[in-house]
DNA sequence: CCCTTTTCACCTAGGTGGTAAGAT
DNA sequence: ATCTTACCACCTAGGTGAAAAGGG
């Protein structure tokens, strides 16, 4: 699917204004969202699959960006599975939001010239639910969801890419962010005009400690070749 | 060792003048040294070993720097390996050089806190003699299972970080660079003051494509973990 | 004869879900 | 009951030198 973009484009600028996103694997993505998406979080942290991959366009070549990742809650709700009718039920309110913290991509910051000439990948980051990570953490500020600010030391690159602290058996959209890097000496002052976001419907997913839906786990081990021990038979190469 | 630096640090910019370097796993490195140090170049790339790693000090941590490495002939003859006096006899005069190329370190560029922080590690650099480096044949990665390919261009641009072409029974030297990334426009034009050079004599080596002194590769496979399938008993950790 | 290339068994390193035990 | 953790066999991915084969 191409970009769902973010807040309006007003006043961005123009580094960043044209800027899009296509999601790479759309097919794989929408299959897994078909049976409803779980991705598995734990102590040590795990990857996502399928990975978030982007292929962008429409950013200024020569001009340097940074490109990050966050997840945002789709709800205030805590969920069940039912086994019985295989199906998530709604079970109290969200727990207390765990600190939100954004992954930068490890190339970051590059040219546009470079993010473009290949697919973005961002399958280095992953999910946990340990709230004591010893890696470096960047607040998420709520910017984009109505809100125009941009996150505090964004610009300098602190080149630290934590993992993503996440709440077991809550929901969550992941949202994908290009920013200028600014050259400009007051360069914080146009901040919230420097960046684009995109959020996929298609990737909101359920964190699990494990996976509830049986569908899900037989759709895992078929694609992951990571998971290829678990396959019986080959219905296809 | 600590640094061996560069030519005169006059006229330097103040901002890589102080910079120092200090080799990691020195002792190893002379232990090499001591025996004549051999490096095996493969048509695919082969990593150094021991590793080239160094630990910073005297950067600005605010300023952006970019780490890079190069390889200089250390004089113009061919050699060959006389096996009955176990040692190395020059054999002519060298070939033509290869293409020169550097190879930058992949987190370049880096404010110099980043790069103090912990040892500067250059163990993706690969040395081949190959001078036809198309790296550009590059095999798909995960859920490249079978023909499920990847649209190309996922992995990282090769020609960023390309490898190291060298003339095999030829000697080197290693070449450490650190490189302030000058933010002023003109910045061209002070391009010979905003870098400083590191050699270390200890980390010289003769490029081979098969280890000629037995000594050598009896400590290659002691003391590198990929080699650990070669060992007989285990005197000490 | 000297040197290079290819293939291979054997490693390191780390990403999978299954399973059983543990925690609440 | 429900959810989490620790450990495991089984994978992918790729770095070793040995040995045999190839080339001048």
């Amino acid at each position: 699917g191409w970009a769902g973009e973010g807040p309006g484009a007003g006043g961005k600028n123009r580094r960043v204004c044209h800027a899009a996103a296509r999601l790479e694997m759309g097919s794989l993505w929408e299959e897994f969202n078909r049976l409803g998406t779980e991705m598995i979080v734990t102590k040590a942290g795990r990857r996502m699959f399928p990975t978030f991959q982007v292929k962008l366009s429409g950013l200024d070549p020569l001009a340097d960006y940074v490109l990050l990742m966050d997840f945002i809650p789709l709800d205030d709700k805590r969920y069940r599975y039912a086994f019985h009718s295989s199906s998530w039920l709604a079970a109290g309110r969200a727990e207390p939001a765990a600190p939100g913290r954004v992954h930068f991509h490890p190339d970051s910051p590059a040219k546009g010239a470079q993010w473009m000439r290949q697919i973005v990948s961002f399958d280095k980051l992953k999910l946990t639910n340990n709230l004591l990570d010893d890696n470096g953490h960047v607040r998420t500020p709520l910017w984009g969801d109505g809100e125009d600010t941009m996150p505090e030391g964004v610009l300098p690159s602190p080149l630290s890419h934590p993992q993503i602290i996440l709440n077991s058996m809550h929901r969550y959209q992941p949202r994908f962010h290009v920013v200028f890097v600014d050259p400009r000496r007051d360069s914080e002052r146009f901040a919230h005009q420097n960046f684009k976001s995109f959020s996929f419907p298609e990737t909101q997913f359920m964190a699990v400690t494990a996976y509830q839906n049986h569908r899900i786990t037989q759709l895992k081990i078929a694609s992951n070749p990571f998971a290829k021990g678990f396959r019986d038979g080959d219905p296809e190469p």
